[in-house]
DNA sequence: ATCTCTTCGTGGAACGTTACACGAGGGCCG
DNA sequence: CGGCCCTCGTGTAACGTTCCACGAAGAGAT
């Protein structure tokens, strides 16, 4: 099992060597292509766990494959993420493929081109891109030279394939349930729109739109307000910090990622406001964070594993030819009531 | 700068091909050697930049350079690792050097061995493990083929550098800090020791010795109370469970991890106590779930940012053979205090 | 003018793998 | 028994880069 003495790393031709075959022979088991009879396979086999051989991957990629396949990430903060990712591991765990990943610190779309730059000229057989900020016209570009799959975004393209959340439904459910606990004044913090980048249907669009339409289906499409502070701790805090000291604070903040929710924690103890006695809260996204005993956060689940498997799958095939024609998959996602949320204060 | 109109990639053929040179000294202006002069330079330069040619890593690899450096992490999920990786980023950023990350879903043992072992496969140049669970002897074994540097472990070696953090000191923190808000009964929740894997000194260990150590120098050797559950939510929560519904409850508890201390929130609402009213509790690694604002966590901070940027350019080094010693880089924690302490309940 | 240095450009042989073309042998059919 | 098709193993030419050895040309010293 261990690379016997010498100090070198055995080759393909030391295997041959070893077996007394051809290096095309032991290339075939390899791969295991067609032809090659069951004694031969034995022979290579053994001589293979002798020697401790393992395929040089960058040789490998010279010819074509270099069975790595890329996930690009915008944050490895986002406990969402993570979640996608344990799917995605989880997918690829029986195959040959590794998985890295490439996250710049920032989510700039400089660096984002820069990685994504880096993983094509690794010759990576497939890209998995998270929520990427570079252009649209980029990602097609990319999806031109090597297999691709989008987590988020719902433009879809013959180029690439889609791997979404249904965020109407979503945000449905949020409304529903505030609307259940007695609630009318339910404000959504939002995240800014990127100009240029040529998305049209990022998550945040989709779930602006459906809160509108949610609050206009209750009759209260001339309360609903949208703060534009962003996806983070800081915009969340902003965000909740103008609404509350506005002349009409909303009951409910409906925040559109767990983080965001999070800043608004601290505006709240800032203005001594306790939730969910004052002020409800919910979020979207169900991380981690969302369900600490001290968070204790009402949230939407989107099954992140399951999304995360499926990108995998679906990237397997397109790797493997077994595909052609670009695909969507959407998800249903389901609300997860905790401790945030309650009936508002008695008028 | 966009490929010119040809579906192929350009390689260096072409390049030099259009520059109308050889081969040979479009490789060197690549990697600006010696011999070529500034017309030459120039020249091709500007093929480069009208074909938009990208070396090809693989190739590259063949020959001995990838221009990569792999993280290796236990665990996406602990917001310490994303410090520890801005940092890496941003020592990375001015160079050629790529970086990706290696996360298997578990830390599993052979799952991370199979992670290494794709790196060292992919010829990547350089490798940082992030408190490996590995055995110690295969990290030896490993970074006799590619320079490696191993974060968080305190045991050294020459065949590899050492970050780690005095943990020592921030536990001494911890414990004054404690003693000073006048208490004497402080339980400290603990990793299991994992065996056999020859790590002597892993972080845990040294945190438990560090802590018996302040507890006797306070006078308080007969207190020091240890439960190993578990650096996690649920390990934090079972610790804190059987702790506070023993005979002796403690006035305090110092997790040794963040991720621990959580856990404890929630085993302290279960039972109906408030923290810091009826239990203090401290973390460790002051990840950024600590200044949530309704976690509010005082905890250890240990420089993520700076430990991460050391160890990439202690790798630098060796890559280029500008040092060819083993080094350890030990940095100096410092308390950061939040709401969870305050003076023990009047007895 | 001749000799020696330096500087700068070129040729070409690797690196480890894949995949195509080919050929040797054996079995089956007419 | 000749011809044909299968099966299975081999030879070899790439793939894109690096780097060593070499040579040509110019500068400076004698």
């Amino acid at each position: 099992m261990r690379p016997a003495s010498s100090s070198k790393r055995a080759t393909i031709t030391d295997v041959a060597h070893s077996a007394g075959v051809s290096t095309s022979a032991v290339s075939k088991v390899l791969r295991n292509a067609y032809g090659v009879s069951p004694a031969m396979r034995e022979r290579v086999q053994t001589a293979m766990d002798e020697l401790g051989y393992r395929p040089h991957a960058a040789a490998r990629g010279m010819r074509g494959r270099t069975y790595t396949i890329g996930v690009l990430l915008a944050s490895i903060r986002n406990a969402f993420y993570a979640d996608l990712l344990d799917g995605v591991n989880a997918a690829l765990r029986d195959t040959e493929y590794a998985l890295f990943l490439g996250s710049g610190g920032s989510s700039e779309r400089e660096d984002q081109t820069r990685l994504i730059h880096a993983m094509v000229d690794r010759q990576m057989d497939g890209l998995i891109l998270i929520a990427p900020t570079v252009s649209r016209s980029e990602v097609v570009h990319i999806a031109a030279e090597v297999p691709t799959v989008v987590v988020g975004h719902h433009d879809p393209s013959p180029a690439y394939d889609c791997v979404v959340n249904q965020d109407g439904v979503g945000v449905d459910l949020v409304v529903d349930h505030l609307v259940a606990l007695g609630h009318r004044d339910m404000a959504h913090l939002s995240h800014p729109t990127v100009r240029g980048t040529q998305w049209e249907q990022r998550p945040e669009h989709h779930v602006r739109a459906a809160y509108r339409a949610a609050m206009a289906r209750h009759g209260l499409a001339d309360l609903a307000r949208v703060v534009h502070s962003g996806y983070s701790d800081e915009g969340g805090y902003r965000g909740a910090m103008e609404l509350l000291t506005s002349t009409r604070p909303p009951t409910a903040i409906f925040a559109g990622a767990d983080v965001a929710a999070t800043g608004v924690f601290r505006a709240a103890a800032e203005l001594g406001l306790r939730i969910p006695d004052d002020l409800s809260l919910a979020g979207y996204n169900n991380t981690s964070v969302a369900a600490l005993a001290p968070v204790n956060l009402t949230s939407v689940d989107q099954a992140g594993a399951m999304m995360g498997e499926t990108a995998a799958r679906l990237l397997l095939e397109r790797i493997e030819k077994r595909r052609d024609r670009a695909v969507v998959m959407a998800s249903t996602p389901h609300l997860v009531v905790r401790g945030s949320t309650a009936p508002p204060p008695a008028a």
